[in-house]
DNA sequence: TCTGTCCTCAACTTGTTGGTTGAATAAACG
DNA sequence: CGTTTATTCAACCAACAAGTTGAGGACAGA
């Protein structure tokens, strides 16, 4: 398993869990450290670093130290991965449904069928 | 918890196993039967049935039947939702990253610094 | 160096997931 | 009706994930 389906396997695996997107919403916004993140959520802080831990893993953000703080933030590059994976395979799935969609309006609409039979 | 959260719970969920995003990429040239999936895999016909049913759930691919056969076809919407919120975070991490970019340079370049502090 | 703050590691519990095998269902065909 | 083909259900197991609590590490300041 080469290293860019592993690190698709951890960013989507990450991005499963609402507590997990929410957190990269509000990173979005600006940077925090784990201690402001948890504030917002009824959970230990220590569940909240192992979340922040998992996103890090999945390379969708990164950590830097300044002073005792140690501020996470958004990394655009693995969603830029992820959103060409899944716009591949919405963009297939559109054009596929639009194609049966013409052949149901051919088919219907004018009787013969072209012996188009070899639909591949 | 709302049900588009939910959506998007199933969705990443389904999509953070490399044996779906196969699936879906098989899917996304042709429908097949889970019969004919299961050919490429090197586990039992249960277990893809399993899989397929995980993207069931998860509202990306839907079944049809003509005859014995159940022949399993991808469907975009959930692709969209997920490409949606994606894209916005996408955008938002990319944002920051070029205006803390600007930000840098102009400090280092120019000494003075606007006194631009509001950066919302 | 001692102290306080911020954060992570370790160990444990509980629930979920991905795989297995064997039995059951559903529809077409003889 | 019985058989074949295609698929799912049920029970089970091992591995993993998400939360807990308690202890420990890193750094700034007195």
């Amino acid at each position: 398993m080469d290293e860019r389906t592993e690190q698709l396997n951890r960013a989507f695996a990450a991005l499963a869990d609402p507590t997990r997107r929410d957190l990269v919403a509000r990173l979005a916004c600006d940077d925090a450290t784990v201690g402001e993140l948890a504030e917002h959520y009824d959970m230990s802080l220590q569940a909240v670093s192992k979340h922040v831990k998992v996103l890090g893993e999945a390379g969708l953000v990164t950590r830097s130290r300044e002073a005792q703080r140690r501020p996470v933030h958004l990394d655009a590059d693995v969603f830029d991965l992820m959103s060409k994976w899944i716009e591949r395979y919405r963009r297939q799935a559109e054009e596929r449904y639009r194609r049966l969609d013409a052949l149901l309006a051919e088919t219907s609409g004018d009787r013969e069928q072209h012996t188009e039979t070899e639909a591949s």
